[in-house]
DNA sequence: CATCCGTGGAG
DNA sequence: TCTCCAAGGAT
């Protein structure tokens, strides 16, 4: 039970119980009030030091703080900053995101995945322009009712744009948390889960109160996930370089290592793709992926997904790969590439060709629309098919 | 609660 | 090459 007063939670009504941490080493836990005060402090201390200088933290602004939390969904910081800087110089405000063409934003996304999400953002602009008068929502409501922001990203905002002492838990808060405090079983189950939100709101509401530095809030739920990107991370934990080493129950009970509990992770599955790339005249064929799945709005060439025998046999010969993807038209297959590739549990091999085609055929309705390599370098494709551009006679740059 | 959604870095 | 996983959310 924390010292301070818990801020108002619309999810947790009712009488502030007292929470049990439970350590599962034999060691009995301290008193958990001078505890999170120890923590919250040191943690703070070795933030103002420690800390990354990172380009979203130059800025207070809400909207800029936004993108960078849905970019860095799911995707590394290194990863996320020049996506971040081309954004933020192209889209600066909610106002330009919303009046955005949707191509923008799919250039502006290209490469990084997960390609809901830049069209999510665009969605939440949306609202906060129509919703909001253009101004981003402070209450913690409001933002977590953008589309795309979850419990996380809606803590993450109200905490390090606006310093509401608000719990954030992501992968590297649920490592420092289960192994500082010896949490075991799978953090993903409800119960633990739960437990660790608790424990992560409890520290926030100790790290902004009173004597608390300015903007603690803020910096202490960037300190939680700095710790666990540095210092309390997967493999080779820095445990010896760590500001809370002391109190840390993994540590004592020489259980780092075992904390948290990775549940098993389902089997990768094996898939194989054809793409054959119609040219003619010096323009290729190209096509949108349909809204609603996988990759909406984006571009690839013509392709097919083969399965058992036909996968491998179809991919070795061009002239079949062409006939099974274009139809039966006459055309000069040539293989152009294969890539390798992962989505999420698929491992996919994408075997491409080109295929040059006559004036009779390319005037035939074949599916699609011919672009020239300038052309589609304006385009957005999926990593796969942006790495096939890249293998044409003459490579489309990608240019934002 | 399980599954899906993309990609690239690190070891 | 292969595995893990990274500032998760929606369905």
């Amino acid at each position: 039970m924390a010292a301070a007063p818990t801020p108002p939670t619309p999810k947790r009504p009712g009488k502030p119980k007292p929470r049990r941490i439970r350590p599962t080493g034999d060691t009995p836990p301290p008193s958990p009030v001078r505890h999170y005060a120890d923590f919250t402090a040191a943690l703070l201390a070795w933030f103002q030091t420690g800390a990354r200088d990172l380009p979203w933290r130059r800025t207070r602004d809400p909207y800029a703080i936004w993108v960078s939390e849905i970019m860095l969904q799911q995707t590394q910081v290194k990863t996320v900053i020049p996506y971040w800087e081309r954004w933020m110089q192209h889209l600066p405000t909610p106002g330009a995101l919303a009046a955005a063409a949707p191509e923008t934003v799919h250039k502006l996304w290209e490469g990084l995945g997960y390609y809901s999400r830049g069209r999510r953002l665009q969605e939440g602009a949306r609202v906060i322009q129509t919703e909001h008068g253009g101004v981003f929502p402070h209450d913690f409501a409001a933002i977590l009712a953008l589309p795309g922001v979850g419990r996380y990203t809606a803590g993450a905002i109200a905490s390090i744009a606006f310093n509401q002492p608000r719990p954030i838990l992501d992968g590297n808060v649920i490592r420092v948390l289960a192994r500082h405090y010896g949490i075991a079983g799978n953090p993903r189950a409800r119960a633990v889960n739960e437990t660790l939100w608790s424990l992560a709101q409890d520290l926030v509401t100790t790290a902004a109160t009173a004597s608390a530095p300015p903007r603690a809030a803020s910096a202490f739920n960037q300190a939680l996930m700095e710790l666990g990107a540095l210092v309390c991370t997967p493999r080779q934990p820095q445990c010896p370089s760590c500001p809370v080493r002391a109190a840390c129950v993994a540590r004592r009970t020489n259980r780092v290592g075992e904390l948290p509990a990775t549940p098993p992770r389902p089997e990768a599955t094996k898939r194989w793709f054809v793409a054959v790339i119609p040219e003619w005249a010096g323009r290729y064929l190209v096509r949108r992926r349909p809204e609603g799945g996988v990759n909406a709005g984006l571009w690839e060439f013509p392709n097919l997904e083969f399965t058992g025998a036909a996968a491998t046999s179809t991919g070795a010969d061009p002239v079949a790969a062409a006939r099974a993807v274009l139809g039966p038209v006459p055309c000069a297959p040539t293989p152009l590439a294969t890539v390798r590739h992962s989505i999420t549990r698929y491992r996919i091999t994408l075997t491409a060709h080109r295929a040059v085609v006559t004036d009779a055929v390319a005037a035939a309705a074949l599916p699609g629309e011919w672009r020239t390599p300038a052309e589609l370098a304006a385009l957005s494709f999926p990593s796969a098919h942006r790495k096939l551009c890249d293998r044409l006679p003459h490579p489309a740059r990608p240019t934002v």
